[in-house]
DNA sequence: CTGTTAGCGCATTCAT
DNA sequence: ATGAATGCGCTAACAG
């Protein structure tokens, strides 16, 4: 069996206690004493077990991140990746790490139906939740609410929607209406906007706002059900630039973006010339790395990583998180792939 | 507090230690009194506290995954993240989950100047590890070598260098010496073989076997120490396609081969009348979402994830892992960015 | 088949 | 300032 606190106390010639004083500088020793204990460690390399430290404390010192299940790995998309980026960015230094929480789709090999992350929380295995879920995921959320009420330390990405726990949010709406006010502004008056098939109550809406504020402007909305459908797009830019008239793509990120470069090349659309493309694009500079480097909206996810993580850790540590519901601001940066009309 | 196996006990009308056969299946139990445990675990929705549990087993059921500190965000290369899917396939169904450890560059905020998985392992955080790494970080590894010794459960991608641990592995050598055996079979006579870095000693080692087998064949190495420098590449292929005469490029990435697709429009080097490139690819299909569809040597990067998962397990299992060395096979995809000369 | 008990490694009283 | 003793929640050995 590895090295316990009994046998650092025994060669340093001390009682346990004083020996987990100083691992956890909750008292003052005697310094010649500290130096022998000192040495002890050393010399075992002793580590504390987090069993026995975590049975008196309740606490692991790490913290859960869940993914709920998507059509995708959690680790296809920029988005995901950039949230966990950010997250890892602060825990380190605070101490903490995490662990990766992801649902399977067979519900089979597991005990209950419940979200895999109940799980993980009580058994005292996380000491928070950072949560990042598609809209209308929530909805199905008693379990989620109940620890909300609970006051559990959480926090989800996206809007708010209950009075407790924290959430970190870039207004996906806005960023969206903006991509078309740009276009409009640039004399573009029918675009495709593409979009993830999970985002369409958001569109219904952005629809009926541009409705009202923009009335000379044509949009066309495309829900994908897989971003990776690569022959689905094809056809649609076929149809919507080459028969319908549109002068301008929207993309949802620089994945589809990606893809939508390939299409235009292949079907000689020259970009912006023929028709110009917006992204969404969630880690800076990916726009920049294409070819013709695209204008994008900047969203921030890196930063709402970290943000979370921080307000988490805090919230962890019994510290009041005076602002418990923050928004990021997303930015256009201009490339070379929109023209004027 | 939260509900304990004495409240289960109690309301079951049993011991704890009736309780706690029924929650492990380690004894026969009669049915009777086995309903009312379960009943009594239903309504607390008791779920068994994993410090007291592992304060007794000194298991807490996840793995650490490592990687090495390197240029980028761990989450940045196609690599780690398939190897992260091929990991995270296998855990869900062996009751485990991970933990990801990476390395902080600043020393500082940290007590020993140790590899930080050696913490994970000494304070019983996780039961084996998974650590992939790139060649020559292995010869730093006094305390990786030290484990290997103990019999600590790890397996680590890349060649085998020590009779402990486990290892899964792709030739690299083997599949680079193929790309280049490919492109001289098509006629080509002079080609430029784009590398990260740290792949030099496999470089230096490829240009001598091909010296002797393809001694009509010219080949130019650039070794990037930014997989991502655009302006570099640009510079690159401007010289060897444009003055030096090369008619291949071979990417050793499909993050790589995409700046290069837009390095050859930039350029209105067609792909592949002007040039032709061969890239690696750790996503299998990858190179076919781009345009032209690159033609490329699929590393099964995730089937080794999900490898490296299974062995690791089973050792964790304490069972015998007959087979722990295994090569992973790549196969070259042809697609449309090859031609024959 | 079942209850009692010891002990896993540690932090934390409570005495001193 | 320090040691002895208690208990965190659980499993397993033991006794019945």
């Amino acid at each position: 069996m590895a090295v316990s606190i009994h046998d650092v106390a025994r060669r340093a010639g001390v009682s346990i206690s004083t020996v987990s004083r100083i691992l956890n500088n909750s008292a003052n020793v005697n310094e010649k004493k500290a130096e022998a204990v000192r040495e002890a460690m050393e010399y075992y390399h002793y580590e504390p077990n987090q069993f026995g430290r975590g049975l008196v404390k309740q606490k692991s010192n790490m913290i859960g991140v869940y993914f709920p299940s998507q059509y995708e790995s959690i680790f296809e998309l920029t988005y995901n990746l950039e949230l966990l980026k950010g997250i890892e960015r602060v825990l380190p230094y605070q101490d903490y790490s995490m662990v990766l929480i992801n649902e399977t789709t067979e519900y089979e090999h597991r005990r209950q139906a419940q979200p895999r992350y109940l799980e993980f929380i009580q058994q005292k295995k996380i000491d928070g939740l950072i949560l990042s879920a598609a809209g209308d995921t929530f909805t199905r959320g008693d379990v989620f609410s109940k620890l909300l009420e609970e006051g559990y330390p959480m926090v989800y990405i996206g809007k708010r929607f209950h009075q407790n726990g924290m959430n970190v949010y870039a207004q996906f709406e806005q960023y969206h209406l903006q991509m078309l006010r740009e276009l409009h502004a640039r004399g573009h008056r029918k675009v495709l906007m593409i979009e993830g098939g999970y985002h369409k109550i958001y569109m219904d809406h952005i629809a009926s706002v541009i409705g009202t504020e923009l009335p000379d402007l044509e949009v066309r909305f495309l829900l994908l059900e897989n971003n990776h459908f690569r022959r689905h797009l094809l056809k649609a830019v076929e149809h919507y630039v080459g028969e319908d008239g549109c002068t301008a793509l929207c993309s949802p990120t620089i994945e589809t973006t990606r893809i939508l470069l390939g299409i235009c090349a292949q079907l000689s659309y020259r970009i912006p010339e023929r028709v110009s493309v917006v992204s969404v694009e969630h880690r800076q500079g990916d726009g920049a790395l294409e070819y013709p480097a695209v204008s994008a909206f900047y969203v921030p996810v890196i930063d709402m990583g970290s943000g979370a993580a921080d307000m988490l850790l805090r919230t962890i540590r019994g510290e009041k998180v005076e602002d418990d519901s923050v928004e990021y601001e997303t930015k256009l940066i201009e490339r070379d792939s929109v023209r004027n009309l």
